[in-house]
DNA sequence: GTTCAAAGGAGACCTGAGTAGCGTTAGACT
DNA sequence: AGTCTAACGCTACTCAGGTCTCCTTTGAAC
């Protein structure tokens, strides 16, 4: 039940063990693109990477714990956000790099397969839910600007309206199964701009103050 | 390779086979509803069922089986459809009938274990394909009524608007890991009706004719 | 009511992901 | 340079999920 962490001061984050961890990471993107998140295991991520499988398992336990270092790691960078002072070009060019991060034979899987675990195992949900909230928040700022400007009503909730973006994408991959296009991407900021403009997407009550 | 299925004109679906179906669907149900999906194991269902285990395995093969099985039989039911003569009373009723039916401790862990699983299983996706294609056809009625009334732009493509109203649902639920609530439902279903309304859902060229 | 095989029951068996235990290596600190 | 121990490597072992086999029951057809 105690803390199971180490006297501090004594962690080794340098040397064999960064080695471990990039080549295992690294093994994981390879598989991940090699074969998908179905055939995402311990023992041939150990192999590949050339490390023991108890290795593997005592530092991420199980897949789920590899996804979850990966989108970690990812948190900033792929899916660039625009900021250009047009909310319709802003908001489409997220439209297109999420298509584009879901064309990703490395993003795609992860991202999946942990949306997938997610379901089921509280440590997915978790990152999930951190990666989306800064994600999210850091695109909203372009929405908030576009507020300011006076382009977008002043009630309007910066994230609610980055969250209508991305939604339509998840409800086709995850729901529906339906095929995502660059049509879609069009849609989906359309769709968004034309609810906050139109108010669709107040501040909410509980928010405010 | 071949058609394992039997010589045509000789198979049970009545008598002790229907009775093993509805008690081991039963069963699924029960063990969804008190220890969710995570829990659903094959062993267990058919202990609960009173039915030999070797027997679920042949006619379902694994959890995913059952799920698609169950939410088979839930086809139409459930989440009640209404055509009232407003769309914003219809889709409102529809985002509160979501959010009623991710409340139950059955359809909630059955729908979710269904949809973590189709980003691997092909059964699954299938199954959800043909779901959502059923009910969004169906739903879509009452926006094809509003299109005919006026209320919203002729081009306007009535599954689009359908998928719009439940995709914030999902997003949260699958994705972002954010609560729901009654608000939840509220603004997807004005964001629906405000986009639809700015003719952004337009019926798209390859689907036309 | 007899025949026949589809479907179910029972239990032994298999299998590989995950664990346990212990020896070895090599950063961190002095 | 020497000490200490976190972290890694190795391998035997466990065990629950899933399979296989053979026997029994029972619905369907005549």
């Amino acid at each position: 039940m105690s803390e199971d962490r180490p006297a501090p001061g004594t962690m080794r984050p340098r040397g064999r063990t960064e080695r471990v961890r990039a080549a295992v990471l690294a093994a994981t993107r390879a598989e991940l693109e090699a074969h998908g998140y179905a055939e995402l295991s311990m023992e041939r991520v150990a192999e590949i990477a050339g490390v023991a499988k108890s290795t593997v398992y005592r530092r991420w336990r199980d897949p789920v714990g590899l996804l979850v270092e990966l989108i970690a790691d990812l948190s900033s960078s792929e899916v660039p956000l625009l900021d250009t002072g047009s909310i319709e070009v802003d908001l489409r060019g997220l439209a297109v790099g999420i298509h584009r991060f879901y064309s990703d034979p490395v993003w795609r899987p992860a991202m999946l397969g942990l949306i997938s675990a997610a379901v089921l195992d509280p440590r997915a949900a978790q990152a999930l839910a951190d990666f989306f909230r800064t994600r999210n928040d850091l695109a909203a700022e372009s929405v908030r600007h576009a507020i300011e400007r006076g382009d977008l009503p002043p009630d309007t909730d910066p994230v609610q309206v980055i969250r209508s973006v991305g939604a339509p994408f998840y409800y086709r991959m995850l729901v529906s199964h339906e095929p995502i296009d660059e049509t879609v991407a069009e849609q989906a900021a359309a769709a968004a701009i034309a609810a906050a403009k139109a108010g669709a997407y107040p501040v909410r009550p509980d928010q405010k103050g």
